[in-house]
DNA sequence: CGTACCTTTGTGTGCGTGCACAGAATGGAT
DNA sequence: ATCCATTCTGTGCACGCACACAAAGGTACG
């Protein structure tokens, strides 16, 4: 029956056809109001969109999907990185969103650069821009370069997204990363628990060409010690720099600092290398000491299974890249709008907890 | 040009057509194969089903759905509760997911029984089973009577969730909830460090009836046990049961504990009422005492932020929420694969780190 | 050989939307 | 009034799939 009640069809999903009914317009009419196409009347445009705004119309977004079959190329700019690195899991968040939105006729291509070579990143970019890319997604790690970058970008009009650090100035469409300086905050709330009243903590510090490494690393550290401020002042603090790639020198400056420092018995890494400080203390068997760290490497699951590291702050680096790539989908192709910053949670890992947190799951 | 490569070709999507082109059939046989309906013979059955398999044929799910029109009527059986209580994250994240999937065309009927009127459940099944649902959400917080209906429903044919607690034993679709005694273990690690290694803890308990609340609490409790058992034989525990619904004779429970046992500086809840002492450490302006407790309610968030309780274990109650409505699409829309365990993270929230876990912003 | 009946196969329409194209209306110039 | 240009509006096909219906082929029986 056609004729159904008012009761009835309220239920019923409100579709162009109505629109166009309501309006006393044709569906072509309303669909050029709904993409803001040229060709309609002030009239028509007014009466169409107040039907719009009244009913609350909601596209069939598969639907529109279907009809519109239009391809989409996402570009992606990372750092490279070997197995079991922290990328490895953002890409893997990645390309399991591309693999659930495939039938939205997306593709995903990712370019990778050194990230101590700053020239590596402008050429990547470079070849990026010539695949003529309509979303691209990349971590801010270098400032001053991902500034040109953006600019060229924006020029283009085409959107970005930034993971893992933010740099708000730039203003991305939208932001998927951690609360660092927060982050370094609840880490210390942790390892103040750990450490014994007496005995002090030692930052291990990763430096590359003479500075740190990331932002995040430094908002992490501000975080943290913004939490000693106000609840331990007399704890003592050592910072002791590491340069990762010359692991010989490394041990050496371990060595070094354990002996002038024997009564200190606990320590954290703002970045991912735990398993450096980790590995050497499997190594010496020490298993008295406490160690906190970043992400969910396997050499720092590793380290926390046989006990050298107590805990990992992780940050979901997965659902960092899948988000990204849901962000890019939700805003090209269902015109949603975007949230701009999108803060994950801070989640705190040990041994125990571990195995409910490699979120691949989630999105099968 | 229809003349494309088979490079090219190979990048898109196959379709119904193509497998009915390359078998030799029309797309109507092809369609009974992937429905497994009757009408096709043998020979031409195997032919699609081989080059199905070749070329691993994946439906598209949205021109899938639009084309089969129908509707899907979910229902949902919860413990009824209040503002700000744990299952209303439940039911935000249920809703959350039926708005996004409307174009599904799926609605879900919620029923409310009374978790301490066993009565009162039966009467809400019976309800729910007079709406003749597609599928059924629910909490198997009763374990005799869930049974029972579990049964009912497995004669219909009607596939059912479990989530926050689990009995793997009436084999549900799916379940979606927190490994309760790992929980326990993990939060037992974390109590212990907060606690002085000459004082000793008190664990609250919840009795109705004569009897502790639920499954979960019992293994959370085993949990922790065990790992005090492992890691700390000497720490001295009390347990101390109280009875929620008259908040009096609780707080003359508490007088008489505190008072006996003045050196006890630590305590947990292993259910969501964590409050009921955080309050009462309010009111008597103690603010010494370590306190944990399960669950992100209104009433324990206040109590972080006032600094009553220290720490609590979350659950993330909108993303079972969300993920069983889910569960149901890919089941019975979908025809996906269901994973029949999912457990939750095991999430230790601070006042510090509490605002990135409202989950709600996940799914917009 | 015609008819009835069953099994197997092919075709056509519609789901809600996007988009190209055709058609109608308007206004101005001749 | 006629013609053309311009603006505005309506129609029809396509997307990939589900499902109803029609058609074709085969078998049995009078």
């Amino acid at each position: 029956m056609d004729a159904k009640t008012d009761m009835e069809k309220q239920q019923e999903r409100i579709r162009i056809k109505d629109i166009a009914r309501l309006a006393g317009v044709s569906v072509g009419t309303v669909d050029r109001v709904l993409h803001s196409r040229s060709g309609v009347s002030p009239a028509s445009r007014q009466k169409v969109e107040e039907i719009l705004k009244q009913l609350n119309y909601q596209p069939n977004m598969y639907a529109s999907a279907l009809a519109s079959n239009k391809k989409y190329a996402f570009a992606c700019l990372l750092p490279d990185h070997s197995e079991g690195d922290y990328w490895e899991d953002v890409e893997k968040g990645m390309s399991q969103a591309v693999s659930s939105f495939s039938d939205f006729h997306i593709s995903l291509d990712t370019l990778y650069y050194d990230q101590y070579e700053f020239g590596s990143f402008v050429e990547a970019g470079n070849r990026l821009l010539e695949s003529n890319p309509d979303g691209v997604i990349l971590s801010p790690t270098i400032e001053e370069e991902t500034s040109h970058f953006v600019c060229l970008l924006q020029r283009l009009g085409i959107p970005y997204i930034f993971i893992d650090s933010n740099i708000p100035k730039l203003n991305p469409l939208a932001f998927y990363g951690q609360h660092a300086q927060k982050s370094g905050y609840f880490a210390a709330r942790i390892l103040h628990m750990l450490a014994r009243e007496s005995s002090g903590i030692v930052l291990f510090r990763q430096i590359y060409e003479g500075r740190l490494g990331s932002n995040q690393q430094l908002h992490r550290e501000e975080g943290f010690y913004d939490y000693m401020r106000e609840h331990a002042p007399g704890l003592k603090m050592w910072e002791l720099n590491l340069y990762a790639k010359q692991p010989g020198q490394d041990e050496k400056l371990l060595d070094d600092f354990f002996r002038s420092h024997p009564q200190v018995n606990c320590g954290i890494t703002f970045n991912s290398k735990a398993y450096l400080v980790g590995e050497y203390m499997l190594k010496h068997h020490r298993k008295d000491f406490h160690l906190m760290g970043y992400d969910l490497l396997r050499r720092n699951v590793e380290c926390m299974k046989a006990g050298t590291i107590d805990f990992v702050i992780a940050q979901q680096p997965t659902m960092q890249g899948y988000n990204s790539i849901e962000c890019l989908c939700n805003h090209l192709i269902l015109k949603k709008k975007i949230k701009p910053c999108n803060y994950m949670p801070i989640n705190l890992i040990s041994a125990d907890n571990i195995d409910f947190y490699f979120d691949a799951h989630t999105y099968e």
